[in-house]
DNA sequence: CGAAAATGTTCGTTATACGCACAAATCTGG
DNA sequence: CCAGATTTGTGCGTATAACGAACATTTTCG
């Protein structure tokens, strides 16, 4: 049954595409289910979900206790196909974990994802946010610092296409809320070198991110430090944070594989 | 073209088997490869290949330069479906920087899969091993301290399936090497209530686990503190790591929902 | 205990996915 | 710079993988 939103049809595999969507249906709210729920939130039919079901847990991918599912540690090689991909994985996470050592606050790592940022390393400290936050968790760009700096080295016409998209959806009272207020933010960003975000996304929360960049230059990912406003003044974010950051990303730089 | 390691055909989805199959591919060694690469490494045709790699690119989980592709971070949302849907989700990473901001070692906590721990929450400090470990790194778990953990948790009928098909394969001199001596290892781990190895995975690596338990008793993970021989000796391993480490899995287990 | 709900299974059908073969583009060595 | 080698793109006929409806069976629940 092909549909429209496939496009090429003849060169699209829906199969797969459903399977990774059983896969995406499991979350915290629906850590398992039974087959009739995978249907229901897959947008399956009971029979093809049976079928990706029984599919994954042969595989591995997944188990059953003969009624309800639940996915297996190895959907997280998936990810680690990526994660190992990454032309820092390897250098990243010694160095941050000196800035850690040396500031006493969360280092994370980031690339960009369509509206989002995406945690790819971390070593954390003190919980700074309400959310836990993973390898694989995602916030959105456009108010936070790691995802200032990333829309700041993005080319123009990719640049245009966030804008296009971009839902200034208030986080707090501080959040960034026009488009000429962002678009300067980012400006800024691009300009100076480095973001620093101050309780737009959660009350309390701050953070302060440069770009990390390969040899020709481009952004591959963002490095942040985050804190909370009653730890750390603002003052201290420029004068102590920032320049262990851009250190700390100058390190990763020059370690890259050619 | 059904193949007779599908065993039920009728309930297998090759596509979707050849489709994780292309992910899985790709690694700190392959970041990025052509068609043809993908094709000779995925086992696949390259027609095959293709309609699977230009499906990944248009679902977002992969992308091409033209002529080499490469995974985008969208593949961790998989992985991050399995991260969330743990129980002790959300819990156990800030206990674990109590943990490390106590003995200023590295926490970890993971699970079993097959022969293998793979971590699933991890707080860095020093860098203990000569490998980077990240969420989704994988270890025998045989012979590490975590594994030890998770082993002596099994149903005896699991773990005789462990036995069955475990390698015992060196990792240095002081590495398990015979079948009555990992047993003993693991029966220890079980009557002990935790594990401890020195130097069997890496030499200089030293590392104990205690298990992370449910409500019912069942063990859901390991949770360790690892450190280097020149840093801790066993006796402080035993002294002040252990009752740490009791105290915080026992913390993570009353954390955990109902 | 019976009705409702959920799951298992069969099977006819179709369209999904296949792979071969050829065209086109790219690369490389001389 | 060009010809041959290699890789990729694509069409298309075909096979069968995957589909889903319908019915059987099992489980759940009031």
């Amino acid at each position: 049954m092909r549909s429209e939103e496939a496009g090429e049809d003849k060169d699209y595999v829906q199969s797969l595409v459903r399977g990774l969507e059983v896969i995406r249906t499991f979350s915290q709210y629906k850590p398992r289910m039974t087959l009739s729920e995978v249907a229901q939130h897959a947008g399956l039919t009971r029979a093809a979900a049976r079928r990706f079901l029984l599919t994954l847990v042969r595989e591995g991918y997944a188990e059953t206790d003969g009624k309800y599912f639940s996915l297996r540690p190895k959907v997280l090689d998936l990810g680690f196909s990526y994660l190992s991909s990454l032309p820092m994985w390897e250098v990243a996470q010694p160095i941050m974990r000196d800035v850690v050592n040396a500031l006493h606050e969360s280092c994370s790592l980031s690339v960009l994802d369509g509206q989002d940022i995406v945690y790819v390393a971390r070593v954390p400290t003190e919980r700074v946010m309400t959310i836990g936050l993973s390898i694989g968790s995602r916030l959105p760009a456009f108010c936070s610092s790691m995802g200032r700096v990333l829309l700041a080295g993005l080319p123009p016409t990719e640049l245009a296409v966030f804008f296009d998209r971009v839902k200034l959806e208030r986080r707090t009272e501080r959040t960034v809320a026009t488009m000429v207020a962002l678009k300067d933010a980012i400006d800024t960003t691009r300009r100076q070198g480095w973001a620093l975000v101050d309780q737009e996304l959660e009350m309390g929360l701050r953070s302060i991110a440069v770009p990390v960049r390969n040899r020709r230059s481009e952004v591959l990912a963002a490095l942040n430090v985050s804190t909370h406003e009653g730890r750390s003044s603002l003052e201290v974010m420029k004068t102590r944070f920032l320049p262990e950051l851009l250190d700390a990303a100058q390190r990763i730089s020059a370690s890259l594989p050619q």
